[in-house]
DNA sequence: TTTTATTATCGTAATATTGCAATATATAAA
DNA sequence: TTTATATATTGCAATATTACGATAATAAAA
């Protein structure tokens, strides 16, 4: 019914395949990529590097945003964005853990 | 227009991206991590065990050997599914290798 | 206060995803 | 050959996602 059953999955579960979605579009791929290269803020040159319109990035950025994997920072009418360092090493122990466990029990 | 804009992305952004769509979703985290308890054959104790119709296994299955993270050997009328051990390695490491870049260039 | 610039939100169209019933296919068993 | 079992495919309904134009909200500048 074009609806993820997660009451059928555990926390954890649906916690990494929430994670997974976050990063599943190359548009998010490439603002997170892009949002490293900057040493101190960029706001929207984002929306000029990107190429896609000004409220789709935002969208994205919303996106981004609801797991904490960037944060923004309001300076005047710009916004500064920048990756949540704490959080981006949290996000891959959690992939790795997943990954070596899975391996780990594998016939 | 619902469509993803793949054509103004690199194809290492967008393969990232097609890995974290596969992985994007409980039940497919979840057969994953099942398949790779089994010893040897599952075949479609899958089924049983997640709680979902089993055309809607199938797909699973079919949309994870897209990307080659797992095999299936026919055995008689069932089929075998396991871990493909040499890919899921590769996927860890294109992984690492995206957050570890992208923290490294980091504000 | 008005204007301008920056970002966010709303509404909507196009497309994708999820899940399942019905059915097809394939192979083993009777 | 017929029957039973296991898996795949098709078609469809419900919902989610992607993208953008229009517009709102916010704050600096004039």
């Amino acid at each position: 019914m074009g609806i993820t059953k997660t009451q059928i999955f555990n926390d954890k579960q649906n916690q990494l395949a929430l994670i997974f979605k976050v990063l599943a579009n190359p548009a998010r791929i490439a603002i997170l990529q892009y949002i490293s290269t900057q040493k101190a803020c960029i706001c929207n040159d984002i929306v000029d590097e990107i190429g896609l319109a000004q409220p789709t990035i935002s969208q994205h950025l919303k996106e981004l945003k609801s797991i904490d994997l960037i944060e923004g920072e309001i300076e005047g009418k710009k916004v500064c964005y920048g990756i949540n360092l704490k959080k981006w090493k949290e996000v891959q122990d959690i992939l790795n853990s997943f990954f070596d466990k899975t391996k780990f029990n594998c016939c």
